[in-house]
DNA sequence: TGACTTATATGCATTTTGCATCTATCTAAT
DNA sequence: ATTAGATAGATGCAAAATGCATATAAGTCA
């Protein structure tokens, strides 16, 4: 910093404005049984009692929004090293009955089995809720959760980060390779194939999907063999260590 | 709101956690002699004195950040019905040396002409910067400012905002109208073209980029044509006043 | 051994894209 | 009036991508 700054900043008042909280929220997103899926919390405290919101908290003064959205993971989900990208920030005036809070809206997608400890050994009340969107492809909109009882209430505007994530997934699974932090290291191109479709909401022809994945040239085949299944086993492909910018087509 | 709910407000201390301070940035942006280019104003204060900043502006306490961002949009720029857009939100804890300041970054867009009467009334130190990207296709990364006098440099976390801007214009051209906010509302499909070549930074085939735009449906012909070429005057064109839900493809 | 189920491969028609080239229509110069 | 020059707009065709039906391969299980 140069020495007019340091002087500029002994004469610079801060509390020129009064100042809004700032939150971050977790879209934390899965693919459970062919469908997609995400985490919710059942709120024990006003406001929204009794509605299921997903998983945030508040930005602290010292640590960016990203580290934020990590504590958050950690902490409220119980979970750490997911694939974890801001979506959109949430700031009308009346989005929280509080008081004034902005909230950075971050997504997460882990695969499926990475919920289970989560799940178990949370004190509070965690959910992995089944997605539900009214709207054909790229349109937009809220989405709904559907729990084992039905519907779900979504406390604030929750309902319109879960259908933003959904839209913002949409348009990025074909053209980016966030689809396989949905996956297992090792995955057949059936399950890859069962990811797309839940996500996407369409069914997608068999032998085209498997050309265009294999010809991006994101997953190279380990040699391995799926076990357990009572037929013919499929070959486990992985994500290819390392995508250089070179290559990029 | 429920009586518990309006029990609890009175109980809960919004006190609680030290807040940062909320901006709003706009990456306002348009095409001017086949090149993307950006509005950038001269700062006359400390920090980054002399450096070139995007217009920005706090956002109020009971104001949306949309609000915001048409606000600084009007006073700033002193410009007003651009296609405005959210981006992306930057928040570094030291990217503002002053304190902690979390920038939601906005675009707009606007046709070239529209910055004119901005550029000549305004009192403070406005340019229209033309921006190069070193980056090619969809690899993202910073953007430069290139003024009359060479690069411009760029204060703050700027160059990483108006870097992100490209990006997603880029993104989003092909498959979204968006484009069409920064041409007058009759346009030539050579317009049109030149646009795209200068966001996206490639060559486009003629036949081929017409049949694609006109397949896709947004627009259509007036019947009209160009004036004052010294050479076959081209059809002008228009977006069409509305797009169903029910006709997306 | 054969029925069953799913993985993987192949062949082909259709659609989309890239590209060269041809025709149309304006201004300006002669 | 005619022609050169320039760009708009259309057309034809090869190459590539896509959708889809079908054939073959490789396991389990009765």
């Amino acid at each position: 910093m140069t020495d007019t700054e340091t002087q500029f900043l002994q004469t610079y008042d801060p509390a020129e404005y009064e100042r809004p909280s700032v939150a971050v929220d977790l879209v934390l997103m899965s693919v459970v049984d062919g469908a997609p899926a995400v985490l919710l919390i059942r709120r024990t405290e006003q406001p929204a009692k009794d509605k299921w919101a997903l998983p945030g908290g508040f930005v602290d003064i010292d640590e960016s929004l990203d580290a934020a959205a990590h504590r958050v993971l950690r902490e409220k989900a119980r979970m750490d090293d997911a694939y974890v990208e801001q979506l959109y920030t949430f700031g009308e005036v009346d989005r929280d009955p509080r008081m004034r809070i902005i909230s950075v809206a971050y997504f997460a997608l882990l695969p499926a089995d990475r919920y289970a400890a989560a799940l178990k050994n949370s004190s509070v009340d965690l959910t992995l809720a089944r997605v539900a969107v009214a709207w054909p492809g790229e349109t937009g909109g809220p989405a709904a959760a559907i729990g084992g009882d039905g519907l779900l209430p979504l406390a604030f505007d929750h309902a319109e980060m879960l259908g933003l994530a959904m839209l913002r997934l949409r348009g990025k699974f074909d053209y980016s390779p966030v689809g396989f932090a949905l996956l297992p290291q090792r995955f057949t191109l059936r399950q890859l194939q069962d990811v797309h479709e839940a996500i996407l909401g369409v069914q997608l022809n068999k032998p085209a999907f498997r050309r265009r994945m294999l010809d991006k040239g994101w997953i190279e085949a380990t040699g391995e063999r799926e076990t357990g299944a009572s037929f013919r086993p499929a070959e486990l492909y992985r994500l290819k260590p390392l995508i250089q910018a070179s290559e990029r087509t």
